[in-house]
RNA sequence: GGCGACAUAGCCAAGUGGUAAGGCGUGGGUCUGCAACACCCUGAUCACCAGUUCAAAUCUGGUUGUCGCCUCCA
């Protein structure tokens, strides 16, 4: 297995720290309102790659915190009147009802940024006490020129930095010995949350929580650390340099970040106007479509969103659904026994796109590639399934596609729902109008359900239906 | 200004040296009472120019265009 890493801006093969078991931290979101589509994109791309991964026989310990202290959490609750704490507690939880419904696996670890404070203290103390941070009026900040590789991620280097942003040199704070140095620890504003430190009663700068939590949950190295491609500088560049500087050692060993979510070509912003929570789209598509269509391409290639293209998303997905249903309306009446000499030869041919799909996750997780193969195998199962097949056969083929379709987290079967029996009473009556050739009779009961979400479809096989 | 990414059919999107996967859409057809599903057929020489090579979408140089980071925004 092949991974892209930032750090050395090349697919290096994915050897784990230790053999069998991945360690890994995607940097999660601020909660201070509901997600967006753009915080949706990582956790769909690094659940699935963390879904792969186990796939591959890897145990994953999958740490994603959610930072509920920041500035914006505290306006808002200012806003509302009411605790920065109900406010986060309040996203956090809407936050995991939008990430069941897109089908991203809970993380086996998710801290948040409040409870970990004591952790943040200790590292601060121990990157002063060995040189790289100092206190200022309360206030701590990180002595960038003093970790030597800074930069090393983000490829940038400190005289770039400078020379790019003279507005810093101009309005930098005098505070701070080297406008490049950012903060470790900030003082309380009046009527901000805050902690007890040695250095004033305060709370943490964002970039200390992740390498805390990350060392506290997973350990002084690890072997993936993952975000948004935004995220590579400042926050993970300097997410490097507190956890080496503290820990002497290599932070993280591959590096993972997925592109921006593009609304109309251009950078999602409530400026702009072009701004979607994924509780709002989830009004109007199954999750299960954004989820195909952010699959629908490489994860580090920008990926614009519109609403043509979830509608073509949709109607791709449903492809896959409809093959995985015909499956198993096959097989429900299909005849017991063995799978026959024959059908082992005809299933064994479906390795092949297990092979397609398997060597394009290898590489570099290429869903896109890897969603091909998923449509090739529909193909297959399409036109190499009967009434006829025995019904081993006929659930082997289904099993298999919904394998590779777990594997991507989309779900395909559809949840069983009892017919009312109004329904089914109709589509009886449907049937008898049928048989006595009473077609616009027929029409009729078929445009009734479809006015309650119900389409018809009349096989060889019977009468199927489906929710619109 | 510094650093970087990208440019493949109507749309989305794989493919990094050997004559362009897959999906959506379009049009035609088979099946069906009709419809839907499914199946068959239907489409690009890969932004432009020059070069390297027996051979390039794929390597090199240039041009044009789009975008991102450099501001605690995924």
């Amino acid at each position: 297995m092949k991974v892209y890493n930032t750090l050395t801006k090349k697919k290096e093969e994915f050897i784990p720290l230790e053999e069998g078991k991945v360690k890994m931290y995607v940097c999660g979101p601020t909660v201070y309102n509901f997600i967006h589509i753009g915080n949706a994109r990582p956790m769909i791309v690094f659940d699935t790659a963390r879904r792969y991964m186990e796939y591959k026989g890897y145990e994953v310990n999958f740490v994603s915190n959610f930072t509920d202290v920041d500035d914006k959490i505290i306006k808002k609750a200012v806003e509302e009147n009411v605790s920065a704490q109900d406010i986060s507690q309040r996203y956090i939880a809407e936050c995991k009802k939008d990430m069941e419904m897109m089908n991203v696996k809970p993380a086996t670890t998710h801290p948040l940024a409040t409870e970990e404070i004591g952790g943040m203290v200790e590292m601060i103390q121990t990157l002063i006490d060995k040189g790289y941070a100092y206190e200022v009026n309360g206030t701590v900040y990180f002595r960038t020129r003093k970790f030597g590789p800074y930069g090393k991620l983000s490829h940038k280097n400190l005289d770039d930095l400078r020379s790019g942003n003279r507005s810093l040199l101009v309005t930098g704070e005098d505070e701070k010995e080297d406008p490049l140095d950012f903060v470790l620890w900030k003082p309380k504003k009046e009527g901000e949350p805050s902690w007890k430190s040695p250095w004033s009663d305060g709370r943490p700068g964002w970039h200390i929580e992740c390498s805390v939590m990350s060392k506290k949950y997973l350990g002084e190295q690890i072997d993936i650390h993952a975000g948004g491609e935004d995220l590579i500088f400042p926050h993970h560049e300097n997410e490097i340099a507190q956890s080496e500087a503290c820990n002497d050692k290599e932070f993280a060993k591959y590096w993972l970040h997925n592109g921006f979510l593009n609304i109309d070509n251009k950078k999602m912003s409530k400026s702009l106007g072009n701004f979607f929570t994924v509780r709002e789209i989830s009004e109007k598509y199954d999750l299960q479509v954004l989820r195909f269509f952010m699959l629908s391409a490489h994860y580090r290639s920008p990926l614009n969103f519109s609403a043509e293209l979830m509608e073509a998303s949709k109607n791709s997905l449903s492809r896959i659904v409809t093959a995985a249903d015909n499956l198993k309306h096959l097989s429900c009446s299909a005849k017991e026994g063995a799978m026959t000499e024959e059908e082992t030869a005809r299933f064994a041919q479906t390795e092949e796109f297990v092979k397609k799909f398997e060597e394009a996750m290898d590489d570099d997780f290429n869903t896109a590639d890897a969603v091909s193969a998923v449509f090739e195998l529909v193909k297959y199962l399409n036109t190499h399934t009967k009434a006829e097949d025995t019904k081993e056969y006929l659930e082997k083929c289904l099993e298999r596609l919904k394998t590779l379709c777990n594997i991507l987290g989309l779900i395909i079967e559809k949840e069983e729902e009892l017919l009312d029996a109004d329904i089914e009473a109709l589509i009886e009556e449907r049937q008898q109008a049928r048989k006595a050739k009473n077609f616009a009779r027929a029409d009729e009961i078929r445009n009734t359900l479809l006015e309650k979400g119900i389409m018809l479809e009349d096989t060889r096989e019977g009468v199927k239906w489906k929710r619109a």
